[in-house]
DNA sequence: TTCCATGTTCCGCA
DNA sequence: TTGCGGAACATGGA
């Protein structure tokens, strides 16, 4: 689940639901799950408030920050009876609440860090596309001598901190661009539209995941099969590996 | 049983 | 140097 507008909702849910009490105990269920630094540090603080980028979350803990990823399946539940079955850390509340973090594959990481600033930096995160600061100019200083594929690069943290495999493929389709495009062969208008469609398609989802409902069928995401019909033009969908992710593309109107 | 998965990282190779 | 493919990680669902 978790791109970027999964990670929205993650901080959002995090924010209604797990702020200003007092933390009981942390419980590790999957140390696998876990960096180096003991999340026990957090007994007795209060989450104050909550932060995305890309898609990491960070909840402020006074002087240190939660930090989460969700890898590919990590979830958060709050809740007052039964823990879900793949939690792997669960925060214990003074109000006799618990907040899990779940993970069936263990791809994730609960960990502390000194402040999401200081998280971007370390790890060498690029700009998230929707912060005020990713402008178009800002996108088009990347793709400059970039030879990779274009799908590679819209992957690629380190570069814009956010797009996974799913919205890659998605802002791709929207602005009739192939997947394997080499990414400063770019048209300028390309670019451009390519921009647009990117921040478009993660506003969208944002919007269409917190008002719970599905996307709908002119999403590419709702024709991830082989041989489909292209909810745009017509055309035959297909399925190939770029950037070694399963891709999924229009082979008429994308080139 | 086999294949697949919305993520990341590491290694070898061109 | 850059970028790619493949494998690995771990696990359940179709």
């Amino acid at each position: 689940m978790p791109e970027l507008p999964e990670v929205e909702m993650f901080a959002r849910y995090f924010e209604q639901h797990a702020l200003g009490q007092t933390i009981q105990r942390v419980r590790i269920l999957d140390a696998r799950i876990c960096g180096t630094r003991k999340l026990n540090q957090l007994t007795g603080r209060r989450f104050e408030r909550v932060r995305r980028h890309g898609k990491n979350l960070f909840a402020d803990a006074g002087d240190t920050w939660l930090h989460i990823h969700f890898g590919m399946t990590g979830d958060l539940s709050y809740y007052t009876d039964e823990p879900p079955r793949f939690a792997r850390v669960i925060f214990d509340f003074d109000n006799g609440a618990h907040l899990a973090y779940e993970d069936m594959r263990l791809f994730g990481i609960v960990d502390l860090t000194p402040s999401p600033e200081e998280y971007v930096r370390q790890h060498g995160l690029g700009r998230d596309p929707l912060d005020r600061q990713f402008d178009l100019r800002a996108f088009r200083a990347l793709l400059h001598k970039r030879r990779g594929r274009i799908k590679a690069l819209l992957l690629s943290q380190e570069v814009i901190a956010g797009i996974g495999n799913l919205y890659a493929d998605e802002a791709l389709f929207r602005s009739s661009i192939h997947p394997r495009r080499a990414a400063d062969r770019l048209r300028n208008a390309e670019v451009k539209t390519l921009y647009t469609n990117i921040r478009r398609v993660l506003q969208q989802a944002v919007a269409f995941k917190s008002r719970g409902a599905d996307y709908p069928a002119r999403f590419l995401v709702q024709h991830r099969q082989e041989g489909d019909r292209c909810p745009r033009c017509g055309g035959t969908i297909r399925r190939t590996i770029v950037a070694g992710r399963t891709t999924y593309y229009c082979a008429k109107h994308q080139r």
